[in-house]
DNA sequence: CTCCCTCGGTTCGATTATCCAACCAACGAG
DNA sequence: CTCGTTGGTTGGATAATCGAACCGAGGGAG
């Protein structure tokens, strides 16, 4: 029996850049993103709270803001008209990063620290408020994916990337 | 009605270093890391192999190999005896990395690129192979995680990591 | 009007990390 | 003995990061 995840697939070794993982690290993977990203999810929109809430230097936040704001994570909306001052607000695509940062939550809780500092909690639908935990289930089959044997194929897009040759075989194998 | 995952909570700012997140990426946030959890999970576990997988150099690599085996990630794990060689494979803490993975696999097939260029599927429990498509469910409830409200609250725990004062009040509030 | 404060950044110089090519040691094969 | 493979190191150039100081537009108090 092979480990959950670890399983054979048509290809040896993706490409450089072709996997999403490579491409998400590559806009929200430097320094001080994700933590920029969990202060605007968490309410902070201001310059100065995000300086406050991460720690980062200020010159380094402005790059990364200017950054998520360029990659469409995260979108400028004035608060003030005098004087002129806006805050950060996360975009569709930003929302759609917490359940990194909630992995990364639900790790480090487990394994960078004895005990967990912060407690999240929720309470959906009418039912009674609960703490958080959460794990990553498929919506076609309402399985744990991280339970089954997981298989990679690079997709003919994947293969355009590579600069491998789309043949019949390739496409139709499996 | 408020946004999911942004509520007020009993704290404006949480101390730096308090948060699992930054905990976390202060492990396994350095360029790299990530993208070595990853070769190691799809099944690369020589130096050479991970080299070519990542693109990183090699002396990045090398340091960042040994980086996550101190952090418990990586293990060393010999596969010759001569010439005396060893690759790298998940311990506990590294397989629970894999739903970070998940996460940033299925944002930047959404968010980071017109079509993904390697498609997940699995068989769970005898089904038929079908692509993954996963998403946070609380295990408590089996409700969807990003589709309700979420609360945080300093844990006693944070509380102390602050400096701030643990009382009664605190410990009883909600 | 003047002084001072807040906010959202920039600028500067020093430190640190990264990159890349070359090198090295251990071993096996031929 | 030489060659190729593997798993790294080393050295020097380049780029990112840091921390503190600075700046400019605008209040608000006096």
């Amino acid at each position: 029996m092979c480990k959950p995840w670890v399983m054979a697939a048509d290809i040896d070794f993706l490409p450089r850049g072709a996997c999403s993982i490579a491409a998400s690290l590559e806009l929200v993977g430097e320094r001080w993103s994700l933590l920029v990203i969990r202060e605007v999810a968490w309410g902070n929109h201001r310059f100065s709270d995000i300086v406050r809430g991460t720690g980062a230097p200020r010159d380094r936040l402005a790059a990364r803001l200017s950054a998520l704001v360029a990659a469409g994570v995260l979108e400028k909306r004035p608060y003030s008209d005098s004087p002129p001052r806006s805050g950060y607000h996360l975009t569709a695509a930003g929302r759609d990063l917490l359940p990194v940062l909630q992995a990364l939550l639900q790790w480090g809780d487990r394994w960078a620290r004895d005990e967990p500092a912060v407690r999240l909690s929720h309470a959906p639908g009418g039912t009674a408020e609960h703490p958080i935990d959460a794990e990553w289930v498929c919506r076609t089959c309402g399985r744990p994916v991280m339970e089954s044997r997981v298989s990679r194929e690079l997709t003919p897009a994947g293969r355009a990337l590579a600069g491998l040759p789309i043949t019949e075989e390739h496409a139709h194998e499996h």
